[in-house]
DNA sequence: TTGCGATATGTTATATTGTAACATAATACT
DNA sequence: AGTATTATGTTACAATATAACATATCGCAA
């Protein structure tokens, strides 16, 4: 392994850090761009692929975006609450959910072996008081 | 409401039902366009969107594809497991989990409203007897 | 029944997201 | 050093999705 492409993992996780909300892999190529001029897309997707792989970041499917892993990077399956107004993400972490969900799937003899888990709604600021018009 | 696009609709159904398998909306597209040449993008996105949002079938946002619903239509949200090994999706229901999960994202005071429940593996057929080389 | 507002559908164009394929460079092993 | 292997850079393009506006249909009131 090098460690030339370590940088710009740090760089990505940074921008990611510092937005703190879902980013799409195009937002981060931009970001990348003002210093990094010749950036190209399929170098983002391997660093992001990587960075996902290892846990640091969540890849939210139905948004198609990227979030920074709030405890830093874990293995297990995060379950992942999108807010539909502000778009802020929290992570649950709920491994006996999981556990659970493996047996339902399981009934079939179907062998889970990646969960994907997104919850839309509202989180409590926007829920509560969504200042009305 | 017309009519009109309701015929299409069951054209679309009947596709998915066919194949019985994960398709995309290009897909179905190019489907349709055997017998209408004219047929554009966006009335395969209305149409499949049309379709979801009456749980007839089940857009599965990991492989970015729709599939039939296999109850026929249903409104609580579905569990999907996704072989990817044969592409084949089962269905499970499990209104308890899907309670439990909205008590763990609840935990914040985060207001669920849809969940997104994907489960990726290999099936009973696939996982088994994976026929070797 | 006709006129009009609201809604659905058709159409064109374009935006966004994602990968294939190959060139080049770094590494690791003999 | 020489060479197989793996990572990275680069170009081009494929696949997915939606914006924006035109046209048609429907529901309803005057």
């Amino acid at each position: 392994m090098s460690g030339r492409g370590e940088v710009l993992q740090l760089e990505v996780l940074d921008i990611l850090r510092q937005r703190n909300k879902p980013v799409s892999a195009y937002d981060v190529l931009g970001e990348l761009r003002k210093t990094k001029v010749k950036m190209a897309p399929q170098t983002v997707y391997r660093v992001l692929a990587a960075l996902t792989e290892c846990g640091k970041i969540h890849r939210l499917e139905s948004l198609k975006a990227y979030v920074n892993c709030q405890h830093g990077s874990h293995q297990h399956a995060s379950i992942l609450s999108i807010c539909d107004d502000c778009g802020r993400v929290e992570e649950s972490v709920a491994p006996d959910l999981l556990a659970k969900l493996s047996k339902v799937t399981g009934k079939t003899g179907f062998a889970a072996q990646r969960h994907v888990i997104e919850v839309h709604g509202l989180c409590a600021s926007c829920g509560t008081g969504p200042a009305p018009a």
